[in-house]
RNA sequence: GCCGGCGUAGCUCAGUGGCAGAGCAAUGGUUUCGUAAACCAUAGGUCGUCAGUUCAAUCCUGACCGCCGGCUCCA
């Protein structure tokens, strides 16, 4: 039983070894003991595998230690194991359900009656790290189906029966268990070798969560956590937190004064000049954006008979986030607030009788939009109740997609390059349950994926992702610090023109349909200024700064001189103010700073004298005198929309 | 909506079952200064709302309102 096997490595080395060689034991034999030591889990065939396993046929092998990006996910998974040991230990009776690695760290889902205190944590937290101190290993074994439920039910697992139940019913003989200590899960695996290669365990909150997310079934207690590799990369990742903080736009728009919420008005902003002013400005950016790209803006009613929602599908399926409006003669609650724009556009397209010379119609709207979101989803800008929206809806020929996909890319790679925001798009194709047959949606993500090849924009497969309607392009975004919104959108649509029966007039005199393409670039508004005060940290570019400059005297004899020229740039469309208070002059730069203003001009006699200002950007750099048409040059530059 | 936490001056936050505190901001005065915080004084609160316990509640209890962290990242 020596049968030789060749094992590939990445580098395209091959070695031989004997058949049923355990993958720790190969690396440490043929490769290096440093590896053997480091490493903490393998692929074999591109197939993630313990280190534990054996080698039984010829195989590409990769191992990976605590450099791979995926291994903060293992040890995040193994924490969770450790976490839920601990919590059996500590909270005799919990049952434990599931718990994965997430993006920052982990989570686990126990049931228990008492939900976890913060003292509870840093207990669990102390007790978990001691449990990776101890370094117990993870020993995998495969069992029987049987055995499994057997072995879970005896603990009184009814959490974990189920699953069992779930994974036999899939049709699974065999069950992987994992232990360390004494104590015992199921799971998929891999693992580290041993609980000494989590590092550090940090606990970081607590949450109710349904089992299974459904709100019909019992409550369980989940624990957030994270883990890392060492304390410093833990420490690191604190501060960011902490960083991440100063820039949450809730925080922000109150030292910035943009905006500020009434508990009369849960989910509606208050917009301050300042925030108004933002919002204004992206508003005109926005408009004049898509003039020039062909669109026509209309307004719509903001308030419809239920008639209009029962053809657009919204009476059935979207009541729930809808704001009724009672009819105080009728006592009926026959209108609603309208909750997004489509019905009224498709409404507005009925008017008239089309022509094929007609399309593409580019409509476009910004009006005002309401959701009753439930009350414990609502938060800052980013999840609000009255929003608007910059939508779009475009009428058009199927053969026209392709060209209206590039104009639309064309103007969110404006957008989105303006602001310094790089995006990747996201390709939704047709889902299980969809309309239509499949000759349709054949030249549905043919047509999306035709322009998005020849716009040569790299884009990730969505598979079974799309609309029931209709497939889509979806477009993520990452700001300066790295964090990812979804924001902009392009959907096609054919169930509207069906359920509204739009048509136009085609060449050969018939009625045909249209094409419905639903975008947006911004999304609302509202998240839109909220990832823009994050990213910018509130120092927002001149162009789309609230002030774009303030002016400070280093005297009050200078007052005067700096009247005429707050009302000269003031003349040319810039948002100036100057500050006449009695502080010293460095009390008002420092204010000027703290409010992230681009410019401050100071003024002094030399300035007077010379008609000249005295330019600070933002930050400290002295631009020092110029003369004031230099300055207006350069607001010209910085100032104007992009 | 559900689970947990929180709600004290415009803001950030102390605090106690027995007359409510600080810093910043505000107001009045003094100061007129060359690139990140001048000085003095004054005013400011139904301690989220309503009910209960108590001789006494901002503090303890309950309900409600709002905010914050979560609630389809499924071995």
């Amino acid at each position: 039983m020596s049968q030789q096997i060749t094992v590939t490595l990445p580098d395209g080395s091959r070695k031989q070894a004997p058949a049923g060689i355990s993958i720790g034991q190969f690396v440490r034999e043929h490769i290096g003991p440093g590896l053997a030591k480091a490493a903490l889990y393998a692929k074999v065939n591109g197939q993630d595998m313990d280190l534990s396993r054996t080698l039984d046929a010829d195989t590409i092998l990769q191992i990976f230690t605590s450099k791979a990006p995926e291994a903060l996910e293992l040890i995040r998974h193994d924490a969770a194991h450790v976490v839920a040991s601990v919590v059996q230990r500590l909270y005799p009776g919990t049952q434990v359900t599931i718990g994965p690695a997430i993006e920052e760290g982990f989570y686990y889902d126990f049931f228990k009656e008492a939900p976890f205190t913060p003292e509870d944590l840093e207990r669990i937290e102390a007790e978990a790290n001691k449990d990776i101190a101890a370094d117990l290993p993870f020993v995998r074994e495969e069992v029987a189906m049987d055995d499994a439920l057997r072995l879970f039910d005896a603990k009184g697992e009814k959490f974990k029966v189920e699953i069992v139940r779930d994974i036999a019913a899939k049709g699974a003989k065999t069950l992987t268990l994992y232990r360390h200590g004494d104590w015992v899960d199921f799971c998929l695996g891999p693992h580290s070798p041993s609980t000494g290669k989590i590092g550090v365990i940090k606990l970081l909150s607590t949450s109710g969560a349904y089992w299974r997310g459904d709100h019909r079934n019992p409550m369980l207690q989940r624990i957030y956590g994270t883990a890392f590799f060492d304390k410093k990369a833990l420490q690191e990742w604190l501060t960011r937190q902490e960083e991440a903080k100063k820039r949450d736009h809730r925080r922000l728009g109150k030292e910035l004064e943009l905006f500020h919420f009434h508990p009369y008005a849960p989910g509606a902003a208050f917009w301050t000049p300042k925030g108004t002013s933002l919002y204004q400005t992206l508003s005109t950016w926005m408009r004049r954006l898509t003039v020039e790209h062909g669109y026509v803006e209309i307004k719509t009613p903001l308030m419809f008979n239920k008639g209009l929602w029962e053809t657009s599908g919204h009476w059935g399926k979207y009541r729930e986030n809808m704001f009724m409006v009672l009819d105080s003669e009728t006592g009926e609650h026959d209108f609603s607030l309208k909750p997004m724009n489509c019905p009224s556009h498709h409404l507005f397209y009925g008017f008239k009788k089309h022509s094929y010379r007609d399309l593409p119609l580019r409509l476009a709207t910004q009006d005002p939009l309401h959701r009753n979101e439930a009350t414990g989803s609502l938060s800052g800008l980013t999840r609000v109740r009255q929003f608007a929206q910059d939508d779009g809806h475009i009428y058009c020929r199927e053969d026209q997609v392709p060209d209206e996909v590039r104009n639309f890319v064309k103007l969110l790679d404006r957008v989105y390059n303006a602001l310094g925001l790089t995006y990747h798009a996201k390709f939704s194709t047709r889902p299980p349950q969809r309309l239509g047959d499949d000759a349709l949606w054949d030249r549905a993500e043919g047509s999306l994926r035709s322009a998005l090849e020849t716009l040569g924009l790299p884009y990730e497969l969505k598979p079974g992702d799309g609309a029931f309607y209709g497939p889509k392009i979806d477009f993520d975004v990452s700001d300066s610090i790295g964090r990812k919104w979804q924001l902009g959108t392009f959907q096609l649509d054919y169930l509207a023109p069906e359920r509204f029966e739009l048509a136009y007039v085609g060449e050969d005199n018939a009625e045909h349909r249209p094409v419905v393409l639903h975008r947006a670039v911004f999304g609302s508004f509202e998240r839109f200024i909220a990832i823009l005060i994050e990213h910018f940290a509130g120092a927002f570019p001149a162009w789309l700064a609230p002030v774009q400059a303030v002016i400070v005297t280093v005297a009050d004899r200078q007052l005067a001189y700096a009247r005429q020229v707050r009302e000269r740039l003031r003349s040319l469309g810039y948002r100036v103010e100057l500050d006449e208070r009695s502080m010293t002059l460095n009390a008002r730069i420092r204010e000027a700073q703290v409010q992230k203003v681009p410019f401050t001009l100071v003024i002094g006699d030399k300035e007077v004298e010379a008609q000249s200002v005295a330019p600070r950007r933002y930050g400290g750099e002295d631009l020092k005198s110029m003369p004031l048409s230099e300055f207006e040059a350069l607001l010209s530059k910085e100032g104007a929309l992009p």
